[in-house]
DNA sequence: GCCGTTTTCGGCCCGACTGTTTTCAGTCG
């Protein structure tokens, strides 16, 4: 058995998670008992500061959520390196055919009855069923459901072979590695490149690419890490492995003095790296993956670093997450590139949910805490509306978080706490509670929970109702997508930015991986409508989700936003003045 | 599976929506 650095708490909390999503076809239901406390456990994982792989059974005993079957799997994965449980279910559940549970309205029963009844194992035999029109003979089934689930596997591009994977999956697994290896001596430099280093919302493959001049044991730790499923290639500079989850790594070790071009190079996108090479030949240079060289001279013009080559060319440093070849060099040659946001330029958060919230996993005091914690100035305090079946405040519910938040503005002095609530949209675009109690609230965030399948005309509609009342302050995560899960809704774009900068209501930037919602083709857009602010927000519904706000950064930067038209960036008064704004117009 | 205690079992956010039923199952949030 490999004695390798202790597991995180994340990589036990990755398992245990596993663990949970598989339970979910053991026990038939993904709200089981089993299934719930198993998510608890992870929740619990990650909230700890101190590394589980160092504590005793007794010492894990005392961490939230952990009891003495969870504590004793936890053990086993940190002595031995496997979960008997996990591997027990990982063969009785194969990839493929947990990747079914992904599909909107395949759940656990019904994916057990397919595989029952029509011996479907995996999404590519589902597309068969689908087309031979088999789904709606089962029992519990008929051809809206059947179509329901065919519009999904084909929106989604399922089990077409080159389906991509989210992002909340890739990067975890991209971070890990990086780290690892990245305590090696022999490494100098290491990044993650490719779409991920783009922040692309789904990744066909992780990229990974270290500086060093003795790349050997490098390699040889690669391909051993106990996450190698499969090694596909193993070389001097370059191999390839599968992952336990199914995703590929490459590896890529080059020469400290080249590592800026092959950082510019395996970053991409391919469209803008085509346009910097035409550059070059335009000026009698050439650029490849470990130099830009003069054609004439054979000098060496620049290789190190990437800001080096972009300055040899003239140009300012493109970020990476701008990289796709849409305009973003022409902007670098005259100087235009926005300035991007960096999360120490965030100042408040505005969309935050404790236990108060159905689905909230914080105390509101703990959210408080850690808000105050992180330095910012400002915080919403936003809990589900009423409308939201379990998870939203009743109107006394909302009048008793009010009193208790009097108590901690006095705790928190330093902190502007603002109470508000994160609305939902109706079918119609009407808002829960009603006018005069809305404007009761600080700062309210507007979102759609429901009816995600409405034509065009209807949803804009629906949405520019939304936009035009007074109380709403923020469109929160525009779209409703789940990456890779759940697609968007279908929008007239430019109508709804124009709303909402004609009348004040801020865009949402979604930090949560899974969402990172506004798109960034919308973030985008937005750059025609000046008046247009962002707001970049967590969506927190437990503390250690605060710390998200980088990836909500990321995808701002993504979309090209110009930190000056990000709301939360503001001084606390320029902020409020804005809120208060749209709230007497 | 966890928790708390009424100390070894019973409770654990459960309603809306959809599509399928003829009184409800499954999924989602």
């Amino acid at each position: 058995m490999e004695h390798s650095a202790s597991p995180s708490n994340g990589t036990i909390a990755a398992q245990l998670a596993e663990l949970a999503t598989l339970l979910k076809l053991e026990e038939g239901s993904a709200q089981s008992f089993r299934v719930r406390a198993y998510e608890k456990a992870v929740d619990g994982l990650r909230a700890m500061t101190r590394p589980a792989a160092e504590l005793n059974l007794a010492h894990l005993l005392e961490v939230e959520g952990i009891g003495r079957s969870t504590a004793l799997k936890i053990r086993e994965y940190v002595d031995t390196g496997r979960m008997e449980r996990l591997e027990a279910l990982r063969r009785k559940y194969p990839p493929a055919l947990v990747e079914l549970t992904r599909i909107p309205g395949m759940g656990p029963k019904t994916v057990l009855l397919v595989r029952d009844e029509l011996g479907v194992e995996s999404v590519e035999q589902l597309r068969e069923a689908l087309a031979a029109q088999r789904l709606r003979t089962l029992p519990g089934m008929g051809s809206k459901r059947e179509e329901k689930i065919a519009r999904a596997v084909e929106r989604l591009g399922f089990g077409e072979g080159t389906r991509r994977t989210p992002i909340i999956e890739a990067l975890p697994i991209a971070r890990q590695l990086v780290a690892t290896l990245g305590a090696l001596p022999e490494v100098r430099h290491i990044d993650y490149c490719g779409s991920l280093r783009r922040f692309s919302d789904t990744i066909g493959d992780i990229d990974i690419l270290v500086a060093s001049t003795d790349p050997g044991p490098i390699m040889d730790k690669f391909v051993g890490l106990p996450v190698v499923a499969e090694v596909l290639g193993h070389g001097e500079t370059k191999s390839a492995i599968v992952t336990t989850s199914g995703l590929q790594v490459d590896l890529r070790v080059v020469a400290p003095a080249q590592y800026g071009a092959a950082l510019l190079y395996f970053t991409g996108s391919k469209a803008h790296n085509i346009e910097l090479r035409q550059r070059a030949l335009a000026e009698g240079r050439t650029l490849n993956e470990y130099e830009l060289l003069d054609s004439v001279t054979g000098h060496v013009v620049a290789s190190r670093t990437e800001k080096a080559i972009y300055r040899a060319f003239g140009l300012g440093f493109v970020a990476p997450e701008m990289r796709e070849g849409i305009g973003e060099i022409g902007l670098a040659a005259t100087g235009d590139l926005p300035r991007l946001a960096e999360v120490g330029d965030l100042r408040g958060d505005l969309h935050v949910h404790s236990t108060w919230s159905g689905d909230g996993r914080s105390p509101l005091e703990a959210m408080i805490a850690a808000v105050a914690d992180r330095g910012l100035e400002y915080v919403a305090i936003t809990e589900h509306g009423e409308d939201l079946a379990i998870n939203g405040l009743s109107r006394a519910k909302v009048m008793a978080e009010r009193f208790v938040l009097k108590d901690l503005r006095v705790e928190y002095p330093d902190l502007t706490i603002l109470h508000g609530a994160e609305l939902n949209i109706g079918v119609d675009g009407s808002l829960d509670y009603d006018h005069d109690f809305l404007m009761g609230f600080d700062f309210c965030v507007a979102s759609v929970h429901s009816h995600f399948d409405l034509a065009v005309v209807e949803q804009t509609l629906r949405l520019l109702r939304a936009i035009s009342h007074p109380a709403v302050n923020v469109v929160g995560h525009l779209t409703g997508r789940r990456i890779g899960r759940r697609p968007g809704i279908e929008l007239d774009v430019p109508e709804i930015l124009e709303a909402m900068a004609a009348t004040g209501t801020g865009l949402e930037i979604n930090s949560h991986l899974d969402r990172l919602d506004a798109p960034a083709e919308v973030l985008r857009r937005g750059r025609d409508y000046p008046d247009l602010a962002y707001v970049i927000s967590t969506d927190a519904h437990h503390t250690t989700e605060l710390g998200n706000s980088r990836w909500g950064v990321q995808a701002s930067r993504r979309g090209w936003v110009d930190k000056r038209r990000v709301a939360n960036t503001w001084p606390r008064q320029r902020f409020l003045k804005w809120a208060a704004a749209k709230r007497s117009s």
